[in-house]
DNA sequence: AGTATTATGACCTTGGTT
DNA sequence: AACCAAGGTCATAATACT
């Protein structure tokens, strides 16, 4: 697979092959990044009320965009408005390129990656080179004129009376071109429904592929014909796409917002059928080290779309941690990882209720339908709540009413409440959340910390198996250990995920503010004979880039970047400070991205 | 001073109807 | 298109209690 990097092929990573990206960032780095950076670092304190402006800077710069341009945008916007910034900067850059040519707004930065498509064939275009080029092939071109005229009665139809939906457009589409509609749907569901006939002629046609090496599948013989029909079918929609994009929503706005897959299971998970997928990473995405960043599924409009923007484009993978255990959790991971031949951590945990507190079986009332828990969060329900409940149902001898029974149910599914006797519910124990989640038990337990905070960790944390899940890939390539750097490591979810992998923890840099939480890992690493070296750090602004160059330098670099930045500006549950990447703790993000390219940077020199 | 308890909506998505 | 209704969400801050 493509993003395969170990140490011994180095040579070939994008940072040093080519594009002006790389090259200002270079430039930027090695210049007046110190002096920004020190004196972001010296006044972080004393300048409160902006936080990360240089940050900021650096990595709007970063992201392609020039430096005089991002001063500019800055200075115009303010510090404190990200979006107006954003907005501004891709306002300058659809200026300054030619508006005219539709096909160049596309991708947020159009030109560059046409400029890799015709320079650069390596790492992870082989598949992409294939679509565009060999697979429908040949008469791209001339033959968009009758093409156009042929199917001017489709187009018609569309613009005209717009009854079908863009799904369903994409759906007739590819059953056309001689796809089941079954494999199609699946395909619309597992890329999402906005995603691009592209995407989705890829993953159709990857799994045709995997279905041919596969023995027990008589795949039915390709038919090039077909193919070339694609070619046209393909320019045209392709076209029709960005006239709609534009004329929806301008010229400023982004691509498409991010949606949430339905289901939502990512590229993949262990208990459900899927069909072989494979993706095309972003060029700058495909460099070492490995990066994976999570954050809450269901954060306000735009926030996905901007941490992607700032994670190298890389797409989210939207996962729903109910499909690991008996508890929901809606959550999304961007990472590099390679995606092929994951594995679960056995043994498979308990997937109801049911099975993973089986004590409660004996007092579930049947009118409760309830076979996974909701999210698991910092608070639980009062004991109040429970005795209104109690008191509620006391009333009636066998089922209560309706009325009853949905204010019953709704305050349980609010509140993860769970049957523990006759008309009683309760909330969660500390230790069976652990179980949920995938920690061991009695990880939050003792040492000092409290019933409350250990709720609040473990609900701040990772789902172990899902995790552990995306990392299996590591596996293979770190037979010796791993090097780790874990930003807001909290309860150590990553760790533990790692450990119960089996893949050895060389060293890790931990990034906690807490101490209950620091503390609860380094008693973990104790506890569980780890051999590696563990260095805790308090903030993660401590985590300079002449530190990152020590501690780069005394082991060899990091081999994977892990963390998922706090939440609690993002999270639906917040109901007094739901600012979204603006907010106080949200603007923590910036420091993971400064540190993933602060990485980057250092490591790309070495080599 | 630290811990436990409690009350406190808003935003987004989805699905349905008008 | 517009509207509505419903479900779900890695939380915060005031208050009470040790």
């Amino acid at each position: 697979m493509t993003g395969n990097i170990t140490d011994n092929e180095s040579e070939n990573f994008s940072w040093s092959s080519d594009d002006d990206v790389e090259k200002e960032k270079e430039v930027f780095d090695t210049g007046s990044s110190l002096t920004t950076l020190s004196a972001f670092n010296g006044t972080a304190e004393g300048s409160s009320s902006s936080g990360p402006s240089s940050t900021l800077f650096r990595h709007f710069v970063g992201a392609g965009f020039s430096e005089s341009l991002v001063a500019k945008a800055i200075e115009e916007n303010g510090e404190g408005n990200m979006d107006s910034i954003l907005n501004a900067l891709l306002t300058y850059s659809a200026l300054e390129s030619s508006p005219s040519d539709a096909l160049d707004i596309e991708k947020s930065s159009a030109t560059e990656q046409n400029g890799d498509l015709s320079k650069t064939n390596n790492g992870h275009s082989d598949q992409k080179i294939d679509a565009d080029s060999d697979f429908w092939s040949s008469d791209y071109d001339e033959n968009i004129p009758d093409d156009l005229s042929d199917s001017d009665s489709c187009l018609g139809m569309e613009e005209t009376c717009g009854s079908l939906s863009e799904k369903d457009q994409k759906l007739l589409f590819l059953a056309d071109m001689g796809y089941p509609v079954e494999e199609v749907k699946i395909a619309i569901e597992r890329c999402g429904p906005e995603s691009s006939l592209e995407e989705l002629a890829d993953f159709l046609c990857a799994a045709q592929m995997a279905r041919a090496s596969d023995a027990t599948y008589v795949d039915p013989p390709a038919k090039p014909k077909l193919y070339s029909d694609y070619a046209k079918h393909k320019k045209r929609k392709l076209l029709e796409y960005e006239m709609r994009k534009k004329k929806q929503k301008g010229l400023f706005e982004d691509d498409e917002p991010i949606r949430l897959p339905k289901p939502m299971i990512g590229f993949g998970v262990p208990t459900e059928p899927c069909l072989p997928f494979r993706r095309t990473l972003p060029e700058a995405a495909i460099a070492p080290p490995y990066f994976y960043y999570e954050n809450v599924a269901l954060a306000p409009k735009g926030v996905w779309d901007t941490i992607s923007r700032f994670l190298y484009d890389v797409q989210p993978e939207f996962v729903d941690s109910k499909y690991f255990c008996a508890a929901a959790r809606k959550r999304g991971y961007i990472h590099n990882l390679p995606v092929e031949n994951r594995f679960p951590l056995l043994p498979l945990p308990p997937r109801t209720i049911n099975e993973a507190l089986p004590l409660t079986r004996k007092w579930w009332p049947d009118w409760d339908p309830r076979t996974k828990l909701n999210c698991l969060q910092t608070a639980i329900g009062s004991a109040k709540l429970t005795e209104r409940i109690r008191k509620a149902l006391e009333d009636y001898e066998g089922d209560p009413p309706d009325h009853v029974k949905k204010y019953v149910l709704d305050e349980c599914r609010k509140w993860n409440l769970v049957w523990v006797g006759r008309n009683k519910v309760a909330p969660l124990e500390p230790d069976e959340v652990e179980m949920l989640l995938g920690f061991p038990r009695n990880h939050t337990r003792g040492g000092g910390i409290s019933r409350t905070d250990r709720f609040k960790s473990l609900g701040n944390s990772f789902q172990v198996d899902t995790v552990a899940y995306h990392l299996s890939v590591l596996k293979d390539l770190f037979p010796g250990g791993i090097k780790v750097l874990s930003l807001f490591s909290g309860i150590g979810g990553a760790e533990v995920a790692l450990h119960r992998l089996g893949i050895p923890l060389k060293f890790v840099v931990s990034v906690e503010l807490a101490e209950v939480n620091r503390n609860i890992q380094r008693s973990w690493w104790e506890q569980t004979n780890q051999k590696g070296i563990l260095i805790d750090i308090v903030d993660v602004q401590q985590l300079t880039s002449d530190r990152l160059e020590q501690l780069i330098n005394k082991f060899g670099g990091f081999d994977l970047i892990i963390g998922g930045s706090p939440c609690n500006n993002l999270a639906g549950s917040n109901r007094v400070s739901r600012d979204g990447l603006e907010g106080k703790e949200s603007s923590l993000f910036f420091e993971y991205i400064r540190i993933l390219d602060s990485v980057k940077c250092i490591m790309g020199k070495k080599r």
